[in-house]
DNA sequence: AATATGTTGTGAAAGCTTTAACGAAAAACG
DNA sequence: CGTTTTTCGTTAAAGCTTTCACAACATATT
């Protein structure tokens, strides 16, 4: 049975919550209070807890650290997904650097860029920018699962399936275009949010 | 009357895609069309845009530039929105460094930190990094719309705060946390979204 | 042991969003 | 000039998601 896809949206939000939880200290949590710290209904997040099983105890709430590793098992969090990014550029870069992927069991193994004179040079200790010609043997010899599209929007599509041909199952992509692929693909464009909250300003009641 | 959030998260997709359009120098487009780039329902784009008014002629479609500039108006990008970055670190840098933006009316116009070394370092020609203690100067001299939050998970909501206080007005928050905020704010969860995307790999059933 | 309090999981209702269907308008064509 | 083709804007139906409401259980209290 399909889960809908804004329970699955709400998964991670939960996750990062009863992160904090944990770190306070917190043993057990009721979707009551998670729901205050979430802005949702507390009905809500029973509902989208049930879709995969039972893991709270009436009268009590959940188990702060067992709800979190049910949640990790849920998103298939517990193996360590190996993720490339492709384009070396102001947003790869960020990325590659960005430590904390790590701590939530994604781990870049490789960044790529058809950039001569990028080519060979050290992002991190251990982490060398390699040549796009390379990635299908590096795909195919090291695995890889995930791939951080950050190329320009017009490489995009020509390099989504170079990534899909390689062995990629999934593409995070942040170039601004919608991309024709059969494997799935998340978007971050960051310049829709940024239209998104314009709307949002010009339009706000005055509320709270 | 109350726009539903899905048709405006939407409206930017439409933008781009007519954007494209336009560069690619297409006069008039239909529903169907649209559609079919976009993965999506021609009657979903039609009734989209029908909250805002009648853009289209029938049996031709739409004007490329007319609807162009008819969703501008929509989403407030005919007038310059002044951003400021707060956390010049990995991802404040890569953000604050990208062009694109100013295509889009969004204009970087300061980069906040409180780290010591990085405060008066130049980012961009003309982009200097200040002082976070000078923020509700700066804000309340040279005015500025919208905030990009990009510190640290642990700051986020004290930060958060001074930017109300200061007289932001929308915020886009990379820190991976729920806000208190009084004004509207847009969550760009990068860890969330290669959660979902974890997710939609390991569910994925063979299609297309 | 009985009562009070708290909280889950769930079926049903309410609310919202997407899709289908079609009349009305615009252009193209013979 | 009437007929055909295309495509919009809109109403209504279908489909999906959220919220409500409550029985069932768990613990604490007297
Ligand atoms: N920088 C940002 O803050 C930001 C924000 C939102 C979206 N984006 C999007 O992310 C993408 C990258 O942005 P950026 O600012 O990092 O750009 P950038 O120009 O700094 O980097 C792009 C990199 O991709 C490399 N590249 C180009 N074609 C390639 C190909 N076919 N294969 C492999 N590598 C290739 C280039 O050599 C370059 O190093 C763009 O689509 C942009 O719209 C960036
Ligand atoms: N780098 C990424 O790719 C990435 C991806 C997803 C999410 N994020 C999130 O974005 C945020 C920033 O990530 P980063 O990698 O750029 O971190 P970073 O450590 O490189 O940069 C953080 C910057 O914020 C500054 N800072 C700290 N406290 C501040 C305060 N109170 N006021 C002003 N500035 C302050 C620091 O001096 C530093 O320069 C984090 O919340 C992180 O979880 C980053």
């Amino acid at each position: 049975m399909k889960v809908p896809r804004p329970v699955i949206k709400r998964m991670p939000v939960y996750y990062r919550c009863l992160e904090r939880l944990k770190n306070e200290g917190v043993k057990y949590v009721s979707s009551q209070k998670l729901a205050r710290r979430l802005h949702l209904k507390d009905s809500q997040i029973r509902k989208d807890l049930s879709h995969f099983g039972k893991f709270g105890k009436r009268g009590v709430g959940y188990e702060v650290e067992s709800l979190l590793n049910d949640i990790t098992k849920i998103l298939g969090l517990h193996k360590q997904w190996k993720v490339i990014v492709i384009g070396a550029g102001n947003i790869g870069k960020a990325i590659a650097r960005f430590r904390a992927l790590e701590k939530n069991n994604f781990k870049v193994v490789a960044v790529f860029d058809t950039d001569k004179r990028k080519i060979g040079t050290e992002l991190l200790p251990g982490l060398k920018i390699l040549d796009m010609a390379s990635l299908r043997d590096f795909v195919g010899r090291e695995g890889a699962d995930l791939a951080i599209l950050a190329v320009p929007a017009s490489s995009a599509q020509a390099v989504a399936n170079d990534l899909q041909k390689a062995g990629i199952r999934g593409i995070l992509c942040f170039a601004p275009v919608t991309l024709n692929c059969a494997i799935p693909v998340e978007y971050v464009d960051i310049t829709a949010f940024l239209k998104t909250l314009a709307y949002s300003v010009l339009t706000e009641k005055y509320n709270v």
